[in-house]
DNA sequence: TGCCCTATTGACAAAATGTACATATGTGTA
DNA sequence: TACACATATGTACATTTTGTCAATAGGGCA
């Protein structure tokens, strides 16, 4: 598996849309295109999800183990890759959302911290 | 101010260290060196922050107005450069801190919905 | 002197992300 | 027919971000 390591506070964008996928994945295999649009309505800024970028995140998470995929040859419409979520994916969305779940509470530390701060400010002037 | 925008979902790791060092700095002015012991007793692994990573981040925030320095020459020890934050800096911290609350849901909402999809699963066996 | 701690910086490598374009099928419509 | 539009996937290149390593420099201490 190559460098997706949790960069600095482990919030890295793109392991957040890693476990999405995986996320949409466990729920039933699917493929990019409708991930993407699913993604869009789920809270997220649409303009942070480009096509472009979740399909070669997919393709890396394929040849990482975490998905894998067969084409599904429609009578109607261009023929689509279907993803799956391996075992090995299982248990990538397991570690990562332990971690999240202490990253969260370091970000939810600091953000109080620096409201805090804030109003001890005001109360100066 | 140049791309240090915020990237898919809001988290990206140089604005989280942008942040920190502004709300280390909102306290009282520093520099680099003692920024970089405050921060890495702060919760945060240590091996996520560097010093070469720390100070060319202190100079892009300069020479993007966030803060201000002076050399401070001290009889014993290494010249310093001591960092203050500048009202455009406060401004550029209060925004951080909306928008991080507002990712801080949608994290949590992420979380929490892939732990119910685990005990969901978790059931059919 | 040699070693460690403080303190800052520069150069280069590697990784992650953004953007623009290319391709193909099928539907509706002017 | 020609055109626009939605679905669907992919490639290539540029840019941005992050990581790593080395260089410099003052001072304390054994």
């Amino acid at each position: 598996m190559k460098g997706r390591r949790c960069a600095k506070f482990g919030f890295k964008s793109g392991n957040v849309l890693v476990a999405t996928l995986l996320y949409l994945l466990l729920k039933n295999p699917s493929h990019g295109y409708s991930l993407v649009e699913e993604i869009k309505s789920l809270g997220i800024d649409p303009n942070f999800v480009s096509y472009s970028v979740a399909y070669r995140l997919l393709r890396d998470m394929e040849s990482d183990g975490l998905i894998t995929s067969e084409w599904e040859i429609e009578e109607s419409g261009p023929s689509r890759r279907i993803y799956s979520i391996t075992s090995e994916g299982v248990e990538f969305l397991k570690k990562w959302v332990k971690n999240a779940e202490n990253n969260l509470k370091i970000m939810e530390n600091l953000v109080s911290k620096i409201n805090e701060l804030f109003q001890q400010k005001n109360k100066k002037f």
